[in-house]
DNA sequence: GTATATGCAAAACTTTTGCATCCTT
DNA sequence: AAGGATGCAAAAGTTTTGCATATAC
């Protein structure tokens, strides 16, 4: 992902964007909400308001360079879309975020869609607990 | 789910919570936003705040009486805890919503928390996609 | 009668938008 | 040069809170 990406979808390559992208490249299973990439992109010095941030993150996630979740009520987050569908396991304590693929899962939605006449669109899996660190510190 | 559940868990039977409870165990399978039981009890004639509906749902949830589900960005939706956990098929074009459960995704679940050393808390399945209704009137 | 709950209005947040200015191409 | 993108501030939503009044027990 880089900035023949961006130019590729149309997007101009603007200092903004550049920095966003760059930020979700560089750690390709971070998950974010708009407020942390605010504070991380003002944090290195780049000057960006926040609309901007959410105009961008918008935009990236229609043009699938981004995903967004929602695993918590307050926020949503975002993190780079490499492609390949996963699921993910949430530390209700700590936030952390571990990502999964259960090949018997994925058949069974599509089953079930099926059987219930719907054209699955998406589908969401998120297992909420207390991961080993959290629990071990309590 | 009657006004001997309320007492019971230490609330006061008062006329808002009353209508809410009702409203939703007289409709096991409503998925309501808190805009959308404020309005239901506007229309009858129940004199509300939205602030207590806020309020209610709230408590509600923490006593187990409710359950909240984030199915789209923008709302909330509650549904009535019957203690059996099930997943949900959400058409995008509707709004429609079907429950179902499903064993085998259930178990694997398990595993793969049980495999990253997470105590599980709590789990969402959501399959996304078009019902046979909305297919075929396109 | 006392403590709790409510309704209203104001506040707090998050996200979106209007618009003049700036930056890509 | 021209259109698109940005930053700022204001607006639009949604949800929460403060407080005086009303209600349940």
């Amino acid at each position: 992902m880089d900035q023949k990406d961006l130019k590729q979808k149309g997007l101009k390559v603007t200092q903004p964007r550049v920095q966003i992208l760059e930020l979700f490249s560089k750690n390709p299973h971070l998950h974010l909400t708009a407020e942390e990439v605010y504070q991380r992109l003002v944090k290195q010095k780049v000057q960006v308001g926040i609309a901007t941030v959410y105009r961008v993150l918008g935009q990236f996630e229609m043009a699938g360079i981004l995903i967004k979740h929602r695993f918590s009520d307050e926020h949503s987050v975002y993190e780079l879309n490499e492609g390949k569908h996963h699921d993910h396991l949430v530390c209700v304590k700590c936030g952390k975020v571990v990502e999964f693929v259960d090949d018997v899962i994925e058949k069974r939605q599509h089953n079930i869609a099926k059987s219930h006449q719907f054209e699955m669109t998406d589908h969401v899996l998120t297992i909420y607990g207390v991961c080993a660190d959290c629990v071990s510190d309590k």
